[in-house]
DNA sequence: ATTGTCTGGACAAAACTAGGACAAAATTGT
DNA sequence: ACAATTTTGTCCTAGTTTTGTCCAGACAAT
């Protein structure tokens, strides 16, 4: 039972009417009526005609109180405690509750890292947890949760990022099922791909065709490239994945794109991947950068190196190499 | 996320009737009277003969309102609030929503008017153009105005079915590249999967694993019917393409499913197709349905009747199908 | 001529409040 | 182990507020 807020950051103005709390909580208007009534277990304020308002404050307590209840504490004793008592209660009985259950132990033990912050390291752990339990609702609130607390690039490279290969490694050494990665990979098209409209575009950006090359067939690591450029002021031409290179090069002749970024994911040692790479080089404009990034970028070092492809290692450096880009376009044509 | 957010604002130009926005929002005439009269919710224009106006902006406001009452918002708190204000409070309402009885109304199909087939036609070939002219800001604003003049599932059934199919026959036909198809695909991916989150979801529909078999590598179908369904109160458990029939057994038993859906579309002649049908038939409990849908699935008709396969042939028989089912099992649990 | 929209008001259903009753479940005492 | 007691969820009544629907008569659109 992750806490993901922190005391000071609840709010303690009222104004959810008493319906609304039922439907966050769980619990029935008359219950909380008669807790309310017997225990004070939250004292609501009123508005000018009598009607209950609460707070964030009240629902965060109603909630835990549930939860300790459903863990068998007796309402007698939880209703006195503050948030914070209520919390410790609450986590060390479904601390204990967990470790009956067989699903959870999968996790933590192996999955933690201790080079990464350990609150980015929760929410990844609780991301793997809700792929697990097939909680798609839990996953999608954890990621807009995630999503609000950094910004948009450090968001990909330290949650994104690892989650979705923490998920391949996990469905390689058997600790999910192929339906938990289909699951998680398909809600994750719809999250990243949504992201990048959450910028506003005014119609002269510059051009960035974004795809995978022919063979690869995971398009996830184009599409957070897609999302991050557009925080930029790029406009990302993407493609999906399994692009041959000719189309790449009618698209971006096409749309008058400046550059091109690729994806190579796997299979990282596809035959196709020099071929089309080489292809896609020698009919493209040679004004026009070509990045290449991804797991398996690395395989093709000397590929990429001979044909003067840009291979930046992480996404803030190729986030950086387009800013350099993008700055240096704008002088040469003013 | 529950908000669909646009490159392209929402046109605030006045020119719905009343009635045409009572059919979009599932709100009555003198219902949006009566929150104009009482909380001044919208402000509408009026004709010179005093007639109200509404604007696509004035649509997706009274949508956002109804949302925000079903979760339990009152009137008077929701109606002062900004579209943008509007759109954080359902968002964070579907999401932190526990459950409760609340049983979502199973028939929604009255307000389900198609428009007439020449403005559909219309707004169609502007999307055809669009593509190829690769002009993804464009397709946006047209995908996006598409939607807010019809209901949900005549929206998928007339204008993105037709779409698709248009996209995919124009490309075998030369008339679009490859690249084109590609952007397209890649668009509406997002654009169909950002759809469900329209709704709000109270955590015990009954859950529906949407997938497509192996082999089948097209999941804009399957993904229009996650869509759809989530219309009429189901939870679509989405996994997306390509989906090996064990996989799909362990999660419908994983998550509980009352039934499965997959779409066929392309290869229609699929050997693995009857391989796989059968054998999900066979594992999975045979009291849960399988429905097949999709392009090809006319061509397997003797394999699902023989398997005691439903395959509804529109859309609509699909959705009215689900809605059978899901009334059935209401009694049957009651 | 019929159908739809307008205004203003009336009315009824639904939701909330306060206080209390009641029975099932849990706890305690013997 | 059994009965007595306490705790707890649900339900009931009656009065208030909020919200949805309906009506009437005038005007507008087709």
């Amino acid at each position: 039972m992750p806490t993901l807020e922190t005391i000071s950051s609840i709010d303690t103005s009222p104004r959810h009417p008493i319906r609304l709390v039922a439907n966050r909580t769980g619990l029935t208007v008359d219950l909380i009526r008669a807790w309310e009534k017997r225990y004070h277990v939250v004292d609501p304020a009123r508005s000018v005609t009598k009607r209950r308002l609460y707070s964030d404050y009240d629902i965060e307590r109603l909630r835990l109180i549930r939860l300790a209840k459903l863990n068998g504490r007796r309402l007698v004793d939880v209703a006195p405690l503050t948030l914070e008592a209520l919390r410790d209660v609450v986590s060390e009985d479904s601390r204990y509750e967990v470790s009956q259950e067989k699903q959870t132990e999968v996790f933590r033990s192996s999955w933690t890292n201790p080079l990464e912050s350990s609150d980015t390291r929760n929410d990844i752990d609780a991301m793997l947890f809700a792929v697990q339990t097939m909680d798609q609702h839990r996953l999608d609130q954890l990621l807009q949760e995630g999503l609000v607390k950094q910004s948009l690039p450090a968001y990909l490279e330290t949650v994104i990022g690892p989650l979705l290969q923490e998920i391949g490694e996990s469905t390689r050494l058997g600790k999910l099922r192929i339906a938990h990665e289909h699951m998680a990979t398909a809600h994750l098209r719809t999250f990243i791909g949504a992201l990048r409209f959450r910028e506003t575009y005014t119609g002269n950006e510059p051009k960035i065709v974004i795809t995978t090359p022919t063979g690869q067939l995971h398009e996830l690591g184009a599409l957070m490239v897609a999302a991050l450029v557009s925080v930029d002021g790029w406009l990302p031409v993407y493609l999906g994945p399994n692009t041959p290179a000719d189309e790449i090069v009618a698209c971006a002749m096409q749309s008058g794109a400046r550059t091109v970024s690729l994806s190579l994911t796997y299979p990282a040692d596809d035959p196709r991947i020099p071929t089309e790479l080489t292809r896609l080089r020698s009919q493209l404009d040679e004004k026009i950068p070509i990045f290449v990034g991804g797991s398996a970028a690395a395989h093709h070092y000397d590929l990429t190196t001979r044909l003067g492809l840009l291979s930046p290692p992480t996404l803030d450096e190729l986030r950086h190499s387009l800013q350099m880009l993008r700055k240096s376009q704008l002088r040469a044509t003013a």
